[in-house]
DNA sequence: ATTAGCACTCGCACACCTAGAGTGCTAACG
DNA sequence: CGTTAGCACTCTAGGTGTGCGAGTGCTAAT
C-alpha cells in the first residue's frame, strides 16, 4: 500500500516517538514534528485514517496512538533510514573482538555479547552451520587401557571430542593405523557425508579390523553429526526482564524459547542470508508472538555461515540494531577468515 | 540453641506447611498436626515465643507464621529428616545420564538438566576444577600455511583448542618436533604449573627454535589457563520466573547473578566438598540475598571435583533437593570415572 | 481540505468500606 | 504453673465510588 507523504511522515513520527519513549503519542504533541505544519485536528483525522488502515492502534480510548505490528513492518520496509555507525562504535566493536581469545567459538560468543551490550537486549550468536563444512582432521588420544578420545577438527575451525571404549587393550600402533586410515578417507569430506552407510563401507573396506571398533566409528559419526549442528550462545537474556514495555509473560516466553534448543534452532536455521527482521506474529513460534527478531548472517570464506541476532519486544530501535549487527557480523567473519587463513 | 520438643514439632510443622503450600499458617490449622494435642491458645503461645526467638515471622499482623532464614537454618541443621529416594527416581536419573553422549561435558550438562527438572528450579553444574588436573596430551593440527590449531586434552577428559599463527610457513615435520618436545615435558604436569616462567624455561631449552614460536607457546599457556577454570552449565533458569513466592526483582537478581560468570564462579569455588546449603543472607553475594543454594560436589578418582547445585527462593524443599543432588552427583562421578578408566 | 470548539470516553489514582483471618491478652481451670 | 476459652483488636484483600486529565471524534465554520 502506498501512503501519502504526510501520512508517512506522521506514521514515522509516531513510531519513532514510541520507540524512543515507550509512550503513546497524541495529535497535539505531533504538531511539533519537523515539517508538519497543520493543526492538531488535521493530524487527528490522519491518525484516525492510519488507525482504520491498521498501521496504528490505541491502547485505550483516551490514550494516544502506538504502532501495530503492521505499522512497524511498513516502517521497516519503507520509512526507516539506514543509519551510519559512528567510527568510535566501529572501533570499539573491532577492539573487543580482537581482544577475545583466538578460538572461533570465543570470537562468536564475544560478538553476541557485544551485540547485546550495544543494542541493549538479548542476543544470539551461532557457530557456522555445517552445510559447507568438511572434516579437516581426526586425531586420537589414548586416555586409558580400554578408552581413547577422538578429536574432530572441522574446516571452519570447530573442535569436537568424544570418548570411546573398546573391549581389548588399545595400543599406540593401533591408534596410528586408524588415524591414518580415517584421515585418508575422511579428510575433506563434507560432515553430512559421514553417515551410517559411509561408515559401514569404511569398516568393510578395512576387513576384520573394522569390525573390532564399532564404538570408535560410532564416536566418529557422532562427532560429525554434532558438528553439523551449530552451537548457539546467548547473551544478556536478563535484559529482557528490565524492558518495561515487556510484560513478565512475554519476557518469560522469550527466555523459555531461548533455552529450548529445539525451537530456537528451528528459528535460526530458517533465517536466510543477509539481514532479516521478524516482527510479532511473523515469528512462527508462539512464544515469540510479542517479540521482534533482527538477524544477520556473517560470512566465512564468502559463504553465509553463522548468525548474529537480537531479540526483544516489538518496540525496537530497528535502524540501530541493523547497523550494529551488520557491523559486528562483518568484523566477525573477516576475523575468523583471517585466523583460518582462508584469505591468504 | 536447644528447643523443647513441642517447639521443635511446631517449628517443623510450620516450615513443612510453608514449603508445601507457600501460605502462612496459623494456630488453628496447626492443631491438626500429627501428635500435637493441645489447644490453639497454647500453640499461639508457642508461636509467639518462636517468633520472639527469631525462628518465625508474620508477613503482617493478621496472617499466620512463616519461617525466617534462621528458622530454615535450624530446620536444615536439626529437624529435617533425610529422605530416601524412590528406586524409580534413581533408575530414571541413571538412565538419563547413561543415554547422554559420551563426552564428560555432555554428561555434566545433562546432570544439571536432570537436577533442574526433578527439583523444579534453576540448576548449575560445573566441569571438574583444575586443581588436581594435569596435562594429558597436546596435539597439533595444521589449518593453513601460517596457522595451526593446538588441542589440549586434560587428565579429566576435557578438551580445549586454540588457533595460532606464525610468521613463516609451517611444515608437518616442524609440528611433529614440537608435538614430541611439548608432550615430553608437559604431559603429566599439573595445569597450574604451565605458567610463563615454565614456558620461558621450555623455550630456552629449545634454543633458537624456541624463540620462533612465541604465539604457539602463548596458545599452550592460554589453553592450560582456561582449562584450569571450570565450565559452568545452567539449566532451567526460566523456572525461577514461575515461582510465585519469588518476586520479579529477586528472580531477576538470581538470573543476573547466574549470567555474571565472575560472581558465579566466586560462589562456586568457595563451596567445600560434601553437601552445602546457603540460605538467604548467608550468601555472600547481594543478588542472592533472598535465595537459597544447595550444592554438592561429585568426585572423580575419589577426589572432590565439580559441582552440582540448585538455586531458588529460600522456600525450598531442602530434603528433596539434597537427596536428588547427591544421587545425581554420585552417578555422574562414577560414570565419568568409568569413561576415563580411572577405576579399572 | 482544513480548522476551532466542545462534549464525550476512559484509565488511573485515591479514598473508603467490609469481611475474614489470626493475633495477643486476660481470666479461669486443674 | 502450664493450659485453655473467650474476646477485643489489627491488618489485608478486594470491591465500590469519585475526580482528574488526556485524547478523541464530531460538527460547523472558514
Amino acid at each position: 500500500m502506498k501512503l501519502a507523504l504526510r501520512k508517512q511522515k506522521i506514521l514515522a513520527a509516531v513510531i519513532e516517538h514510541y520507540i524512543a519513549t515507550g509512550e503513546p503519542i497524541g495529535s497535539k504533541s505531533l504538531q511539533n514534528t519537523e515539517g508538519l505544519d497543520v493543526s492538531s485536528a488535521t493530524i487527528r483525522n490522519e491518525l484516525a485514517d492510519l488507525t482504520v488502515k491498521g498501521f496504528l492502534k490505541q491502547p485505550h480510548t483516551s490514550a494516544g496512538r502506538i504502532p501495530t505490528e503492521y505499522g512497524y513492518r511498513y516502517y521497516v520496509d519503507n520509512l526507516m533510514e539506514p543509519i551510519k555507525l559512528d567510527d568510535r562504535v566501529k572501533r570499539y566493536i573491532e577492539n573487543r573482538l580482537l581482544s577475545s581469545s583466538d578460538a572461533p567459538e570465543h570470537i562468536i560468543k564475544t560478538a553476541g555479547a557485544i551485540a547485546s551490550e550495544l543494542i541493549g537486549t538479548a542476543a544470539l550468536s551461532t557457530t557456522p552451520t555445517g552445510d559447507n563444512t568438511r572434516v579437516h582432521r581426526i586425531k586420537f588420544v589414548q586416555t586409558g587401557r580400554h578408552t581413547s578420545m577422538l578429536v574432530l577438527i572441522t574446516s571452519s575451525g570447530m573442535v569436537k571430542s568424544r570418548l570411546f571404549r573398546c573391549d581389548f587393550d588399545i595400543t599406540p600402533e593401533m591408534l596410528n593405523v586408524f588415524d591414518r586410515a580415517l584421515n585418508e578417507s575422511l579428510a575433506g569430506q563434507p560432515l553430512s557425508a559421514v553417515n551410517r552407510p559411509f561408515v559401514q563401507t569404511f569398516a568393510a573396506s578395512f576387513g576384520e579390523l573394522g569390525l573390532l571398533m564399532p564404538d570408535m566409528l560410532t564416536a566418529v559419526m557422532d562427532a560429525c553429526k554434532e558438528s553439523l549442528g551449530t552451537n548457539v550462545y546467548t547473551s544478556g537474556s536478563t535484559k529482557l526482564l528490565y524492558q518495561n514495555d515487556f510484560d513478565l509473560i512475554s519476557a518469560r516466553g522469550v527466555l523459555e524459547f531461548l533455552s529450548d534448543s529445539d525451537s530456537r534452532d528451528k528459528l535460526l536455521s530458517g533465517i536466510p542470508e543477509g539481514t532479516t527482521i521478524y516482527i510479532g506474529k511473523e515469528n512462527s513460534h508462539v512464544l515469540l508472538r510479542h517479540s521482534a527478531v533482527v538477524a544477520t548472517r556473517y560470512e566465512i570464506d564468502n559463504h553465509p555461515a553463522g548468525l548474529m541476532a537480537v531479540i526483544g519486544s516489538t518496540r525496537f530501535d530497528y535502524p540501530k540494531a541493523v547497523a550494529i549487527l551488520e557491523c559486528i557480523a562483518e568484523y566477525t567473519g573477516s576475523l575468523i577468515d583471517e585466523l583460518l587463513s582462508v584469505r591468504q
